[in-house]
DNA sequence: GCCGTTTTCGGCCCGACTGTTTTCAGTCG
């Protein structure tokens, strides 16, 4: 059994255990190995084999044990029975707002419903009310909570959540009396998808700024308004929390609002260690009631005193980022130069090459890359080799007729072929300035199968760049089944550029990949995949990908100019 | 179940909010 499954196994059993009632804190060591594993970068074979596996942290010999038999044989004894003790049925009403493992034990014990289904007619016959620890209002929310339960539990894609939150932060900001606003949670830290949209507020006066945002015009449910926090649902299922804070613990929120859990836990400790508990509200020396006063009124402020530069948000994740000692280098909007993976109306796209020049020219780029599809993608009206040659003429024409400030470079997004010989001959693409190698068939081929494909492509010496490699669209499809570590050594080895196909649905290669891959020599070029002259501005949301992958300026080839550009392709 | 410069037992991050209670457990982040 690979890692990813064991990763999958592993959190199971914390859930599992959940609903048995088991021990908290061995809830949590099942989930925090979980994680180690998931996150560690040294290969699982090998940590086995050398049995270093107990080293890592958070991963203790009962979890090497079940590891080690995971790893070897695929099946675990103990999962096994644990699993067959619970009903499917409890975990899924798990997803129910307002029940935890604890509830949903209850619930199973005292009515024994073992389906959401039974459980929805438990409440509609009234037995739930009735229980110890039940009411009216609890057996009422799980009814609304199973009628709404998809929408709910849907995540959503970062960049049409942070359409939803920009106004809303700019109406919080706008209100008298707030001193200062931001959004936090996985939106600030540029994840991919995000589960709700998170605002912290600053103000001596809370309430007139609750009531503003629960008043939302698009607000269809207030769940929570207190003191200091209210939470709201939207016509989507998406959910909103507001917190207000004073003033002086502002950053402390914003820093434990903003997260990643794990980052949090890790900065707990460390102040530990200094002698301090970090809480949301500040820092509270041992063995003393109330927070310190240390002046700290910004983030910067709270890493430094706890001995470490400004860790940006988008690092947060609990992956090493308290062990830098200074902040890093990461890639900058106004560093990017041109995209290269766009479309226009010669295959599937909207907008002529003038068209796309001149909003390239409005973004501020020296050049535009145009990468229209190959003859295989015929649902995309792909260019066939004739075609192909066409277009690179028109391309040449418009460059030389001095119309735009923008250079336009001469590509293709060519598909790898299920054998991975690709879709045009090699005069063809040889006449091109650069060439995107991408997946757009045979999608279920077996993990060797399309792993070996993929190489093929990446040494054949047209290729310039593979485009997104993994296929995932977020929310909606899995990615295909890839070695991508194998894909990113050959990647390597042949001078190959991996995209970050910078369409919100896609963010493809996956921003936890990048750090390692470009460590180790791997170059980035981020790529809008732009179907339309305004698809340009996603280059924003590749962007956040590349910073979130910890990317240098120097690693990205959006960053060099036009001249290095060409120097690249070899031309 | 994990961990240890307080080291093999006894902690483990912690506070707001809700709904149920009549002082608190459970959920959530």
């Amino acid at each position: 059994m690979d890692k990813a499954d064991i990763v999958g196994v592993l959190e199971e059993i914390a859930v599992l255990l959940e609903l048995k009632g088991e021990n908290p804190f061995k809830i949590r060591a099942y989930a925090s190995g979980a994680r180690a594993l998931e996150t560690m970068e040294a290969d699982l074979a090998v940590l086995i084999a050398e049995g270093q596996l107990g080293s890592m942290k958070g991963i203790g010999s009962a979890l090497v044990d079940k590891i080690e038999t995971l790893h070897a044989s695929g099946e675990l004894p103990f999962y096994d029975k644990l699993k067959a003790s619970i009903a499917p049925g409890l975990i899924e009403m798990l997803e129910i707002p307002g029940l935890g493992g604890k509830k949903v034990k209850r619930l199973h014990d005292a009515l024994e419903v073992e389906s959401v289904a039974a459980l929805k007619a438990a409440c509609e016959a009234g037995r739930v009310a009735g229980l110890q620890g039940f009411g009216a209002k609890s057996e009422a929310k799980i009814l609304s909570g199973i009628e709404n339960r998809a929408a709910y539990a849907k995540r959503h894609l970062w960049w049409m959540a942070n359409e939803r939150a920009v106004p809303i932060l700019e109406g919080l900001r706008r209100l008298s009396g707030v001193e200062r606003a931001e959004v936090a949670g996985s939106l600030r830290r540029l994840m991919e998808t995000v589960g709700d949209l998170d605002f912290i507020v600053a103000s001596k006066e809370p309430e007139p700024v609750m009531d503003w945002f629960t008043g939302l015009p698009e607000v269809r449910e207030v769940t929570a308004k207190g003191q200091t926090k209210s939470s709201v649902r939207f016509e989507s299922g998406l959910q909103a929390d507001l917190r207000v804070v004073p003033p002086e613990q502002f950053a402390f929120a914003l820093h434990h609002f903003t997260g990643s859990k794990e980052h949090n836990v890790a900065m707990r400790q460390r102040a530990l260690a200094a002698g301090y508990s970090l809480s949301e509200w500040g820092l509270t020396k041992k063995d003393e009631a109330e927070p310190a006063a240390l002046g700290i009124s910004t983030e910067k402020d709270l890493f430094a005193f706890l001995g470490l530069p400004e860790i940006p948000p988008e690092l947060r994740e609990g992956l090493g980022e308290l062990e830098i000692t200074e902040v890093p280098s990461l890639l900058d909007a106004g560093a990017i130069r041109g995209v290269f993976h766009n479309h226009t109306n010669a295959s599937d796209g909207r907008a002529t090459i003038e068209e796309m020049a001149a909003a390239a020219a409005a973004l501020g780029f020296e050049y535009l890359g145009l990468a229209d599809h190959s003859k295989s993608s015929v649902q995309a009206n792909g260019l066939n080799d004739a075609r192909v040659l066409k277009m690179v003429e028109s391309i040449r024409a418009f460059n030389e007729s001095g119309q735009s400030s923008v250079h336009v470079f001469a590509g293709i997004e060519c598909d790898i072929l299920p054998d991975g010989s690709l879709d045009l001959e090699d005069a063809t693409l040889a006449a091109l300035d650069y060439a995107v190698m991408s997946v757009h068939s045979a999608f279920s081929q077996p993990e060797g199968e399309m792993t070996a494909r993929v190489i093929r492509a990446i040494e054949h010496p047209a290729t310039t760049m593979l485009g997104h490699p993994t296929g995932r669209l977020l929310l909606r499809r899995e990615p295909y089944r890839i070695d991508l570590e194998k894909v990113i050594d050959a990647a390597i080895a042949n001078k190959v550029i991996i995209e970050i196909n910078a369409n919100p649905q896609r963010l493809d290669m996956d921003w936890r990949h990048w750090r390692r891959a470009a460590e180790r020599g791997l170059v980035c070029a981020i790529n809008p995949d732009a179907h339309q002259t305004s698809g340009l501005g996603y280059f924003h949301a590749g962007v956040n990908i590349a910073r979130k992958g910890w990317l240098a300026p120097a690693q990205v080839l959006n960053t060099r100019s036009a001249k290095a550009v060409k120097e690249w392709f070899g031309g």
